[in-house]
RNA sequence: CGGGGCGUGGCUCAGUUUGGUAGAGCGCUUGGUUUGGGACCAAGAUGCCGCAGGUUCAAGUCCUGUCGCCCCGACCA
């Protein structure tokens, strides 16, 4: 089919004129979220939520295999309990909102609405971690947090977003380390497997570190524009939070001991990230695994004798193993097809009269729209192998325009020449370790730092800024 | 926080230059014909023109103020 691939209707943004403009209209016209009053502040909807539930379902086991429990701590925090850790706070303080009014009593320690719980889950731990027999302590909690940011974009940045915070304690270092990483190995595996989105994983250099953290893990997606978007992060904090809100346990050799500590997230970001990574001109392209609706049905010459009882069969028998919906509304089939791409539905089954009367029906997967007739008696089997088609597919495309889009650069002229020839993306290239360089590299170029990959290559052994022997490779980029 | 844009039926917007009956397309409702890529006909309903002051016989339009949203930067998940 040579127009297989034609824009069907003008009702989006095409991506490549404006991109952001493409996302916006995307989140809207998907029914994922709509705007309210209190700016970056959005209904996420139905459709939209169910996404996030399905990925909250996915990992949540992941944690829950890995030895984790839920908790829910308040959402407020006393600014005098803010105040503990020193670092900390000053990362967050110019962002948290405050409640400073009780119904119309004015409040005397004011209150931090959460912009993330360390403290919350650090004065917790005080009080309930004594002897070594209670480490480690492997909490996790689902809730929303507030940010007060400047700019806001639906999924990208809001002021409230939805996210999951580990937060663990360890008898020692080294097993809080590894805990740190086990997290953002499951992040990656997340990433890959069920949102069929490549990442990076790798370590923050220190400007880029957690407030309060020792060291800082993130996972790095790279979108379809060529920009870098942080999915999720792992921190290691040492003792230095248990220091400041004296957790300490009792050792085996009977010593009062500071426990070792870790934070771990991942926010409705993920949403935004998979909607940028596979999303095209016809709208959202969803991950068979989070895909709210993995199949519809769309009847053809429905009103004919026999056609939806026929579609309904087919979906009671589907439902056995996927989610799926039959439209049996009275827009016309073209108006859903439409529909269903724009809602990024990875596949699609239409049946009409010839079809029933050949014992069969059409197979269409979301993301190359191709098309392929299928018995009804093999019908499962079919949309299974459809699935998978179309997540290893999506994965495939999202890595290649990675793979496509990552440079190597010897020094700052090339890192300029070469995103401004090839456009934005990401530039491998070798670091002295010296902040200052970092500084300088993300002045001329626009490209910050945004990890020091855990796969370590030398493609040089000095400095991509300072011609100095260089300590590491870094990925850099333009971010969202 | 800087730069730009925009507030008019549910949505996208015209109308503002030059003040004079509130508009279009889409969507919605009802009925009918349609149905393999966003169907068609007919009849309807829907507006404190963001908000507050002012000028005027008269304000969507002019003036002052204010609030909000979107986009682009700087900062963050």
């Amino acid at each position: 089919m040579a127009d297989n691939n034609r824009k069907m209707v003008g009702s989006i943004t095409s991506m490549d004129e404006d991109f952001a403009k493409w996302y916006t209209d995307i989140v809207k016209k998907a029914e994922l979220i709509e705007y309210t009053s209190v700016k970056g502040c959005m209904v996420i909807r139905p459709y939209g939520y169910a996404i996030w539930e399905n990925i909250q379902r996915i990992l949540d086991g992941m944690f829950k295999e890995t030895g984790h429990e839920n908790v829910c701590m308040p959402m407020f925090i006393p600014e005098s309990l803010l105040q503990k850790e020193k670092d900390h706070v000053k990362g967050f303080a110019p962002e948290v909102a405050w409640v400073t009014h009780g119904g119309s009593e004015k409040l005397e320690d004011r209150l931090c609405v959460r912009p993330t719980s360390e403290v919350l889950f650090c004065e917790h731990y005080a009080n309930i971690i004594q002897s070594h027999r209670d480490l480690p302590k492997l909490y996790n909690q689902w809730v929303s947090v507030v940010r007060w940011e400047k700019t806001t974009r639906p999924f990208l940045r809001s002021r409230e977003f939805l996210w999951q915070e580990g937060h663990t304690v360890h008898a020692t270092a080294q097993e809080a380390i590894e805990e740190t990483e086990r997290m953002l190995d499951i992040y990656a595996e997340f990433c890959e497997k069920y949102l069929a989105m490549p990442v990076i994983k790798g370590r923050k250099t220190d400007s880029d570190k957690f407030a309060g953290a020792e060291a800082t893990y993130a996972i790095e997606a790279l979108m379809h524009d060529g920009k870098a978007l942080q999915a999720g992060t792992s921190h290691y904090f040492g003792d230095g939070f248990a220091k400041a809100f004296g957790i300490q346990y009792t050792s085996k050799e009977n010593k009062l001991v500071y426990p070792h500590q870790t934070s771990w997230g991942v926010t409705t970001r993920l949403i935004g990230a998979v909607i940028m990574t596979h999303g095209d001109d016809n709208g959202l392209v969803l991950p068979p695994d989070i895909a709210p609706v993995q199949a519809v049905i769309i009847p053809v010459m429905q009103h004919k004798e026999g056609v939806l009882e026929k579609c309904a069969g087919l979906k009671n028998m589907l439902a056995e193993d996927f989610r799926v919906k039959l439209d049996d509304s009275d827009n016309s089939p073209g108006w859903k097809f439409a529909e269903y791409e724009m809602k990024g539905v990875p596949v699609r089954i239409e049946m009409g009269p010839k079809d029933i009367e050949a014992g069969q029906c059409v197979v269409v997967t979301r993301h190359n729209r191709e098309k392929t007739t299928v018995k009804l008696a093999d019908i499962k089997a079919a949309v299974a192998g459809k699935l998978e088609e179309v997540r290893s597919g999506i994965y495939e495309k999202a890595l290649k325009n990675r793979e496509n889009r990552t440079y190597s650069c010897m020094n700052t002229d090339e890192i300029i020449k070469t995103l401004e020839e090839n456009g934005d993306g990401f530039v491998k290239a070798m670091w002295c370790g010296d902040e200052a360089c970092e500084d300088i590299v993300k002045e001329k170029t626009g490209a910050g730092s945004r990890c020091m990959p855990s796969e370590q290559e030398k493609i040089s052994d000095v400095c991509v800024c300072c011609g100095k022997p260089a300590k590491a490779l870094v990925y850099w980029g333009k971010a969202y």
